[in-house]
DNA sequence: GCGGGCGCTATTGTCGACAATCGACAGTCG
DNA sequence: CGACTGTCGATTGTCGACAATAGCGCCCGC
């Protein structure tokens, strides 16, 4: 295989497949089968099951136990499902950030907005995904809560499907990314943990903050 | 080895390294070697391996990569990191829960605080800890997300560290832990939302919720 | 006596082979 | 004609061996 040799085989693996997946090279419900892949990318069975096993950690790939594996297939309950708890736990990190005061963060992550802009007029959908999570990442990142932001790291991969699954499906338009993102700085500065709470809801989950 | 043969060998070496870790057999910082305990349950390494894996991404073991696996040591701040996280996917479920009214939950969760009392008073730890597991386990299931209850399960292990390691240092006793539940009933079958959040705070972090 | 380099050992990373199991299909019996 | 069962192929579960590497102690030179 070419030059996969960054870290360990299994990470190679993994990052290639879930690249795979989330650019519907690998469109849901496709079979995976680990002597195939294997035989493939020329690696050991075992180091595909490995990264196997990450997949589905991750939620991208199901293994059923004595059958075969295949590509997660997100039905919209899953995908409500999913950002609601990408929501629980934005915000339980948002909350632990405002006690701090979150104004060292309205710079970096206004940039990373504009940066975010620019890709969106360049219709150049990874980028604004990866900077999504960039975004995310930052913020969550700063509550200096190391278990929440591994949870909240551990569905990166499923709300980069999630994302590109609703634009596909015109449920969300590349253009309206940066605003959303905007919204949050702007609630952020803001300060009060109510409106940033709301805010964030519906950053995920687009409908009002029924409570 | 004994009767391991239930679901697969991974799966049973990972519950039997699990039990001893949390019964302490194996303390905080034991190195875990693979080939030691492939010998010792007469499986092979690649199984150990796969059950080590696991026991990691449950936060009891840490990998260190090309060298040995240890029982991960839980400081104060990570003790505090564990009870925040688990806090904020409890809240973000009770709140899903609230939203379509508590109040079937009052019951069932009531006669497992019950059981709770009889465990407690009788001293035994490990029955207190099971209950407590399957009394969060019920309420955040019944908010219905799977992936927030899954995230939750995730940290099951963890916290059944936390709670023997808090009962050992005496920072919390036996005889407390069913009146902390009955609170949370009390304020579930309330039905505010703050009320619970608070509540819960305390029962996770023991302290004033400082917001 | 001390510091640096070198080889050894312990341990994990990767591999290919063998065994077990599941699904599908076909053949048979009612 | 339908349902049951035995067999076969495909795929995963488990295993033991080999390769690579990190840590450690020893030896040598200074």
């Amino acid at each position: 295989m070419p030059d996969l040799e960054h870290r360990s085989l299994p990470d190679s693996v993994h990052r290639l497949l879930r690249t795979r997946i989330l650019n519907n090279e690998l469109p849901a419900g496709t079979r995976l089968v680990e002597m195939a892949i294997a035989a493939e990318l020329d690696v050991s069975r075992s180091t595909v099951r490995t990264a196997l096993t990450r997949l589905e950690s991750e939620g991208l790939v199901e293994i059923s136990p004595r059958r075969h594996s295949v590509v997660t297939r997100l039905s919209h309950d899953d995908i409500q499902d999913a950002c609601y708890a990408r929501y629980v736990l934005e915000e339980g990190a948002v909350r632990a950030v405002l006690a701090h005061g979150a104004a060292d963060l309205v710079d970096p992550l206004t940039e990373l907005v504009e940066r975010m802009e620019h890709a969106a007029r360049a219709g150049d959908l990874a980028a604004v995904v990866d900077l999504d999570t960039a975004f995310h990442g930052h913020l969550v990142a700063a509550a200096r809560k190391p278990r929440l932001a591994k949870l909240f790291a551990g569905m990166d991969a499923q709300m980069g499907a999630v994302m590109r699954s609703s634009l596909e499906e015109q449920h969300l338009d590349l253009a309206d990314m940066p605003g959303l993102h905007r919204d949050l700085v702007a609630a952020l500065a803001g300060g009060d943990p109510t409106t940033v709470a709301t805010t964030l809801y519906r950053h995920y989950l687009r409908e009002d903050y029924v409570l």
